[in-house]
DNA sequence: AATAAGTTGCACACGGGCGTGCACTTTCGG
DNA sequence: CCGAAAGTGCACGCCCGTGTGCAACTTATT
């Protein structure tokens, strides 16, 4: 359990992490079951690689930890609308790990944990809605706190429920986040037009 | 279990669907005996008055439609965005019923029958938007099913995620749908001054 | 080919929620 | 006040998910 020795071994427990990232952003209550038969495995050799359920659920949560906070510290756009849009955009490219960690933080008793890894980019969000505000660039009728939070629900909700396959999804999910933060939608296309890579893959 | 005699009998029950709606607005899988705490019984004597959990959550889901069919029925306003924000601010008023429907659409195997329920609801905001969009008062960059689509969601979020206490979460929700529907936070905010009684208890 | 690592399937015990039966107590209502 | 309706507490069996032990099997590695 320390040194995984045989090269099998190590390719299936990324693919227990996997299915476990699919089967949990679906539904948090999955079963250990439903998890290994994702994976291709039976029941029983899950116990092989985690010692528990749990400890298969804090390393999703660690997974998604470090894409987030890989993404929250590569947002450097002056215009905290671009900041934003940015923001969801890449968030989009990790879907699967944000279906998991917003579907763990709604439901479970793994709030703690999973709060903390949202922490970095719960920061994020706050330092450009304080920014914005004080610009002139996002609303101001709701508190700095308030909107932060609105954005976070809003974003998660259209990551989790929107058909992540559409190829129109993206941008959807940018509309939306910069709508919230009070863009018209004619505002929001147009900022979407002058930067072209928010809609890149 | 035809005619109930008693008064106090015919109290419990509502008591009963009172604080099933509450729990299950919480947690779509509350058990049958926190719903019966709550409701002050044992979880023995809830099957003096149900038959079955699906039963309790049967009439749950159908007073919610209730609601909302009176609710959907209500709005007449020829502007869309109006409509829209009177819809937001009317069913916030139901926001416990709103909880457990949108708690329930989500979670549980009751897809069928909340979806029918919701329908009424569902066919009014599809109206409004295709009217919207033909009159030009709401974002034409998305198809109206979509728009739809998007509105019932940020709105479910709101409802479910706001702290339903505070004074001034109701324009918030109301807010949050107009972004979505393309207004700039401006234009929303004209919009309310406009129409107090959108803010009103 | 041989060894160890990995996997499988079965068994078990445990906990929790559900639905029911039954004897007993409380409380309403005429 | 009395009888019936309603509620309580306990028991049981059921199903499902979890975590573990064990023997047998398959596969990677050298």
């Amino acid at each position: 359990m320390s040194t995984p020795t045989r090269r099998d071994a190590v390719k299936n427990r990324a693919g227990i992490l996997d299915a476990a990232t699919a089967a949990i952003g679906h539904d948090p209550r999955a079963s250990i079951d439903t998890i290994a038969r994702r994976a291709g495995l039976s029941r029983r050799a899950l116990y092989g690689h985690f010692d528990d359920r749990d400890a298969i659920i804090r390393e999703v949560i660690a997974a998604g930890a470090a894409r987030f906070n890989a993404i929250a510290d590569g947002i450097d756009d002056a215009d905290s609308r671009v900041a934003l849009a940015r923001l969801a955009s890449e968030l989009w490219r990790e879907a699967a790990h944000v279906q998991a960690a917003a579907a763990l933080a709604l439901d479970d008793a793994h709030l703690p944990e999973t709060s903390a890894a949202l922490a970095p980019l719960r920061r994020r969000i706050d330092a450009i809605v304080r920014r914005g505000q004080d610009a002139g660039e996002l609303r101001t009728d709701l508190p700095a706190p308030t909107l932060a939070r609105l954005l976070e629900e809003t974003g998660r909700t259209v990551v989790a429920r929107v058909d992540a396959g559409s190829s129109t999804a993206r941008s959807i999910a940018v509309c939306a986040v910069l709508g919230i933060a009070g863009l018209s939608w004619t505002e929001a296309r147009a900022l979407l037009e002058q930067h072209p890579d928010l809609e890149a893959q």
